[in-house]
DNA sequence: AACGACACCAACCGCACGAGC
DNA sequence: CGCTCGTGCGGTTGGTGTCGT
């Protein structure tokens, strides 16, 4: 008995001994991708022995799910996906797998290694520890504005796709005023400029919360603009935070809207060190 | 051109959990 | 009840490409 179970052991080790692993080469793709055509996902260690391939089930498994599914999206991540990583984050920390459900063709892989090397990059930078309330405000008070502005800027630019309507709410609360944070703040409201030159409060970028179409009371009737930004004469003073509201991504599973629509970016106390920009690599978030 | 530092990301690892026996 | 197996998850590692000196 003790025998037959060594022997089975020994037989284990030696199957352990011959699976491969590191970098998939193209072949072993192709089998498996051939194989789950035929056969279909699932029991990956016997999908394993049976397709030929000299891998762990968890290998081909993993493989199979970050890399050789068809709808995997690969490139870059946009900055309405970033967005959304940024907020579900703040809403349920490193549940990655639930922050990809939220993600069609992404990943948790693709997520958990953009949170770690650009996220936490400019934690490092910040010199804050990215877990920190103090990090997670400065991404809400100066990363995902400009997120936000670059959404923007995507959508207007965009003839053809659904565009992105931002709704941006107001809370009135007394906060000391920051001239950098001041600048910054305006520049989230941005809208593109009229091309002919005229700027009007219909603009869909702008509107209140609820979808309502409303506009904002606090925000002024005109902006100013300098080359081809708007910058709204507003002041901070009373500002609390921005509640904003993506309600038409152009992506596909956004189901749960109820969810994420609602992008919550409370404006905190001063930050003496962040609000400058050179302290934020803003180049290497898209 | 050579080298080191750094960034990115695919792949691996260990753990947890549920189902089935 | 305890064991094994399959699966899923989050954290970590290592290979590779890029950039600066």
């Amino acid at each position: 008995m003790r025998a037959s179970k060594n022997m089975t052991n020994s037989c284990k080790e030696e199957e352990i001994d011959q699976l491969k692993r590191g970098p998939w080469t193209l072949e072993e793709d192709d089998i498996l991708i051939h194989y789950i055509n035929r056969h279909g996902e699932g029991r990956w260690n016997s999908l394993a022995k049976s397709a030929g391939l000299k891998r762990t089930g968890k290998s081909c498994r993993l493989r199979w799910l970050n890399y050789l599914k068809p709808d995997i999206k690969r490139g870059n991540l946009t900055p309405q996906e970033q967005l959304v990583i940024l907020e579900l984050h703040f809403k349920w920390g490193n549940s990655w797998s639930k922050i990809a459900r939220h993600l069609p063709g992404r990943t948790d892989n693709e997520i958990k290694n953009y949170w770690r090397t650009r996220v936490q990059k400019q934690a490092r930078h910040l010199k804050i520890d990215s877990s920190s309330k103090r990090f997670v405000e400065a991404l809400q008070q100066f990363w995902m504005p400009r997120l936000l502005e670059k959404v923007e800027q995507t959508s207007s630019s965009s003839t053809t796709s659904t565009s992105s309507t931002l709704t941006i709410e107001t809370h009135q609360k007394n906060i000391s005023p920051h001239p950098q944070e001041e600048q910054t703040l305006h520049k989230v409201l941005t809208p593109t400029k009229p091309s002919n030159n005229e700027y009007t409060n219909s603009s869909s970028n702008i509107c209140a919360p609820e979808s309502s179409g409303k506009m904002l009371p606090q925000l002024p009737e005109m902006p100013q603009f300098y080359g081809d930004t708007a910058y709204y004469n507003l002041s901070l003073e009373n500002i609390d935070s921005y509640n904003v509201h993506i309600s038409e991504f152009n992506m596909m599973g956004f189901g749960q809207q109820d969810d994420i629509s609602c992008l919550n970016f409370p404006v905190a106390d001063t930050y003496d060190d962040m609000t400058n920009d050179t302290y934020w690599n803003m180049d290497q978030l898209w």
